[in-house]
DNA sequence: TATAAATGCGATAAACTCTCGTATTTACTT
DNA sequence: AAGTAAATACGAGAGTTTATCGCATTTATA
């Protein structure tokens, strides 16, 4: 394998393992990009479903085999860009959660997280059909499972430091399943219409208060 | 519309809209389900990705152009097995929710509910396959939400009974977010090995014991 | 048994993704 | 500046898989 993609493994490291080749000249690297702009319009337009390599090419003028050259293949492309809003809503998280140093204010980072992350969808629809792409492969699904793990770093980090005697292990437990609940509540909220959203919102916030002053520890 | 395909709208009616014809001759009935048992054994067997068309032919020795007489497309038999798992679970919910009438027995319904979920994915691992099979079609995932809703009013019922005076559109939300946070819960204690999926169960149950008692009403 | 309706069928169209070998450009060396 | 090696560009077409079409065959009905 690392006969015939020798490049591969450095790739991988810089790129998260989704892109081919780290692109070192200048015109490639526009490239690169190009060919995610171009994808991200079609998606906006289209919906994932119907996004199709000869879209980009079409668009872009970048032929075949040169996307190839790029990406090693279609999902590649989507899992770049599901990587690049991973990061923008881990960023967040990281900093609702950096002054955190009591419960209170650990809940209302968590609100504020929510209230974020529903923000972010609104505002970037096509993150909702970046996340159903993301669904459709066996392979970004692992890859946003382990993002869900991340973020249960973060939030686990603040956990401890309130409650360094509990058990870890639960701590985990609680912190990602917190973070599964929250995803799915602002993929629910995104569904329904402007105000109906937010109310949602509102009431799974509440029922967080309710649920995390007894938490292990 | 009706011109190409005058038998579709009876169809729809009995089969959910998702095969394209109800088999009315005793032969054609058979090949039906044997379409979907297989389905059901490949999908099992290498993944819902995996899955094609070309393997029922395989396997049933039903060619190509019959597979197409009963099902319009691949999705459709996915569904049409999604369907039938979900009047399982519906069925389990409308069992549980049967006797409610006090909210400790509401409370209590909404536990064996989660716990049934968990146990029916748990029974079925195809159920996680065809799930995921579901979230890849645009029209799938919609009726996965719409189940959803469905699931939702029959805990609107019982809630309604216990709060008469409650806003409706309130108890609604409050129901569906549930049911929403029941399958995340659910799904995502199924990703985890053994001891620690249960142990997920059990500490969503708490949270909804603790979230529920203050609900409107 | 004759006629109409339903179903069976599989070659093939259609829609895509991805590869391969050659041509071209860029980076590096002397 | 010329020469060489490495990287990149390219697009025809191979390979897959879904879905269709229209004639053949079977079943129901009169």
């Amino acid at each position: 394998m690392s006969d015939t993609t020798p490049k591969r493994d450095e790739a991988e490291t810089a790129t998260g393992g989704l892109a081919r080749r780290v692109p070192s000249q200048r015109r490639s690297r526009e490239r690169f990009e190009r060919i995610l702009e171009s994808a991200m319009e079609i998606i906006s337009e289209k919906g994932s479903d119907a996004f199709r390599m000869s879209d980009i090419v079409e668009r872009t003028g970048i032929p075949f085999g040169s996307l190839y050259q790029y990406f090693p293949d279609k999902t590649a492309i989507i899992g770049t860009l599901a990587e690049r809003y991973n990061a923008e809503g881990r960023a967040c998280v990281e900093q609702e959660l950096a002054s955190v140093d009591t419960l209170p204010k650990l809940h209302a980072a968590l609100c504020r997280i929510v209230e974020g992350y529903y923000r972010m969808f609104l505002d970037e629809p096509i993150l909702c059909d970046i996340w159903h792409a993301t669904q459709t492969d066996k392979e970004l699904q692992r890859a946003d499972e382990a993002e869900m793990r991340r973020l249960a770093q973060l939030l686990l980090a603040r956990m401890k430091g309130l409650a360094p005697s509990a058990d870890e292990t639960e701590l985990t437990r609680t912190a990602e399943l917190v973070m599964v609940l929250i995803a799915a509540t602002v993929r629910h909220a995104i569904t329904l219409e402007r105000p109906e959203g937010e109310r949602v919102v509102e009431q799974f916030k509440a029922m967080l208060s309710r649920s995390l002053p007894e938490m292990p520890g």
